[in-house]
Formats: structure tokens, C-alpha cells, sequence
DNA sequence: GCAAGTAGCCTACTATGAGTAGGTTACCTC
DNA sequence: GAGGTAACCTACTCATAGTAGGCTACTTGC
């Protein structure tokens, strides 16, 4: 009965006693980004999970509340990283707006090639039915959306404010739509997909007698 | 023990006796559809739904094998319901190829007002965690874009293949995008979202020098 | 060094809901 | 009206989300 269990816990700091809280989170976080990427949240057990990190169910509910909890913890993080990609090609400065939405699209893009695992977690997980999390994400887009929008007023000035918000909107959903289709045709790049997509787009970002 | 609960069953049809299957698997997926489309796939349960429909649960899973296979068989009805609207506007024969887009553009926005019910569903559980059930979207989605990609092609003939494709999917991506959109801007028609987007790509349709 | 106090951790439970075994009964056919 | 079958049911099993309540290693004050 008392067989200790020897098992491998894949975490990296495998460590096998008490560790602080936020060490022990950011542990957990890591293994349940792995499983749910994998598996889908559904497919996912926290037995599962809690036994992969090498430690007991009651302290993954101790510290995210529920699987919700800690599939939106997951979700947090990976979307605070594409934010700060996404971002950070936007503060390129000096560049004309066409340049800079290029830029953006691009680190978009490339997100998924850098970032495989965050990247299919917010993809499987795009539309789940759950409030909190399909929230988190709107939230994410709305930012997106919004910074697009800002991109795109900066070229046409002259649009009023609903055209500019249903460009973005659709900027977005291309966005994510092409990422989808690059799952399915491996060959076509990061640099590929965006062009494709600014030369769709490119002839409406400049202004129009 | 005996207590025959004469309670409401909300069905349509509601007869108390014995029917014909292909009578009940229609009575099943129009309960089925509401419950899924309103609570969303996780939180309806077996029971609940053959409750409502006053069967039950055993017959649900002799008639659609797995509470997936019962949504897989709602989104399927409800994915041919998407189709044939854009698809009959796309037969509008006779019109060039930019007022043809229009018209299917025109025709999947109008089918989130005409047709609630089925596209809230095809909404909430459009990337679940369930491989069959985005098997059939992805079908229906590689319809929507073979459809889009042709269209396109009468327009632009020059294009390569992979470009065609990309714009299709970017389209598909940023209707989906806008339907959504919609939904929190409820003052935006269906004919103003189509103008947004052909506002975006109409430039791209005329071929360039 | 030692006595609390507490944070990290566990075993062992309950509850809910998917899926199934196996039997019963209404209806149709000859 | 006997027999066959399709429609239907009760009463389970089993997996897993979530919880109650207790034990123990480390820290901190004296």
C-alpha cells in the first residue's frame, strides 16, 4: 500500500519537497499548459495533472480554485504573451503605419512558430464553453482590435469610427484564420502568410479620392 | 414508486405514446439544439435533454451512440442550414462576380438574424474540444472557401492558387470575425457589416496593373 | 535549543453525470 | 391471437470534479 510511488515528474526544477507557493505555481502552470495543449480541456483530468507535477489533487484546487480556474490561468498567461510579441512590434517607431501593420502581422504570425505550445492552447481552447475564459480571450482581441484600429486611422484618417472598428474586427479574424490554414499547409511561412494578407488589405490603406 | 410523472415536455409534437425513430431523432435534435445552443455543450446533461423531451436517457444513446454524437448531429443539421443560404445566394447567376460576393456575404450575415438558434450554436461550439465536431466545421469552412476562392478567381485570374486561398480564407476568417462583432453591436445590420467588408477587399478585387 | 504557528501537503471521502446491461411492452403482421 | 420486433424503461457501473479534515516540515520568537 505504502509504495511511495518513485514516479518521474517531468517538471524541470524536479524538486522532491515543500516548495513555495509561487514556485509550486509556476510548476503546475507549466505541466497544465503541456496537458490541456495536448488533450484539449475536456480530455484532461487533474489527477492527471496533479500527478505529472508529483502532488495531490486538494493543492491544484488549493491554488487555482477549479480546472476553469486553472485553465484561465493558462489562458492568462499565454495571452499576455502574445500581447507583449504583438506589441512590441507596434512600438517600432519612425516607421509609416503600412510598415508597422506589416510588422505586427507578422510577429502575429510567427507567435505561433515561436510560441508552439502557448499558440495551440489558445487555439483549441478558442471557443470553449466557458464564460470566464472565452471573456479572457474577447479581452485579448479587444486589444488586438483596438491597436489595429489605431494602426488603421493613422492611414485613413478620413474613415469614421464604425468602418475603422469593422476593418480591425476583420483584420483580426483573417489573423486568425490564416494562422489556421498555415496549420494545415506547413510550407507557407510566417513572411507568406503576411503578404498574402497585406495584399489584400494594402490597397485599403490608402486613402481614396 | 409508480408515480408515471405526468410532467411537460416542451416538444412540438408532444404525443405521449410510442413514434416512429426517424420522428423522435427529430423531436431529440430540436431539443437537443436549443439546450446546447443556450447552456453550451459542458454544462447540458443527458439526462436533462431526455428529460425535456420526455424520453429517456438510454434511447439518446440508441439513437446518436454518445452525448458527442448528439451534437455532432445538431451541428451538422445546422451546418447544412449555413449552407444552403450562401449557396443559393451564390447561384444568383448572371451578376459579376463583385455583386455575386456581396450576395453571399450578404446571405451568412442574414443567417445569424434569420436563424438564431442554429448559429448561436455553430458560435459557441465552433472550436470545442471535440475532434469530430471541428472535423465537420472545418468542412463546412473548406466549402465556405473553396465557394469564396472561385468567386475570387473570376475576378482575378492572374492570381497563383496559394494567393486565391490565402484571400478566401482571410475572408471566411473576417465574416466570422464580424458576425461575431455583431453580436455586441446589435445596431450594425447585416447589410452594413457586408458593406464594411467589401469596403476592405473590393479594391483588392479589380485587377491590378 | 525549543515551543508554537503556519504553509505546504496528503488520504479518503461525496456527488454528479456519461454510458450500459438487460428486461418490459406496445404495435404490427400473418 | 401468436410471434416478432422496435420503442422504451429501471437500475446499475465508472470516471472524475470537487471537499473535509488532518498531518508535517519549516520558520520565527523567546
Amino acid at each position: 500500500m505504502n509504495v511511495h510511488h518513485a514516479d518521474d515528474h517531468s517538471a524541470p526544477t524536479g524538486r522532491r519537497k515543500r516548495l513555495p507557493r509561487a514556485e509550486r505555481e509556476q510548476q503546475i502552470l507549466a505541466v497544465a499548459e503541456q496537458v490541456f495543449a495536448t488533450n484539449g480541456y475536456q480530455a484532461s483530468s487533474m489527477d492527471d495533472i496533479a500527478h505529472r507535477v508529483g502532488l495531490s489533487k486538494p493543492m491544484l484546487y488549493e491554488y487555482f480554485g477549479s480546472k476553469e480556474g486553472l485553465l484561465l490561468a493558462c489562458v492568462e498567461r499565454a495571452r499576455r504573451e502574445l500581447l507583449d510579441a504583438t506589441t512590441e512590434a507596434a512600438a517600432g517607431a519612425g516607421e509609416d503605419a503600412h510598415q508597422l501593420l506589416h510588422d505586427c502581422l507578422l510577429a502575429f504570425f510567427r507567435f505561433g512558430d515561436e510560441h508552439a505550445q502557448p499558440w495551440a492552447l489558445l487555439r483549441t481552447e478558442a471557443a470553449i464553453p466557458l464564460a470566464t475564459v472565452n471573456t479572457a480571450l474577447e479581452a485579448t482581441r479587444q486589444q488586438q482590435t483596438d491597436l489595429t484600429a489605431r494602426l488603421l486611422e493613422a492611414s485613413r484618417p478620413e474613415l469614421d469610427q464604425e468602418r475603422l472598428e469593422a476593418f480591425a474586427e476583420s483584420i483580426i479574424g483573417a489573423c486568425e484564420r490564416l494562422a489556421l490554414w498555415r496549420d494545415k499547409r506547413p510550407e507557407i511561412t510566417a513572411e507568406d502568410a503576411t503578404r498574402h494578407l497585406m495584399a489584400l488589405i494594402s490597397p485599403s490603406l490608402v486613402a481614396q479620392a
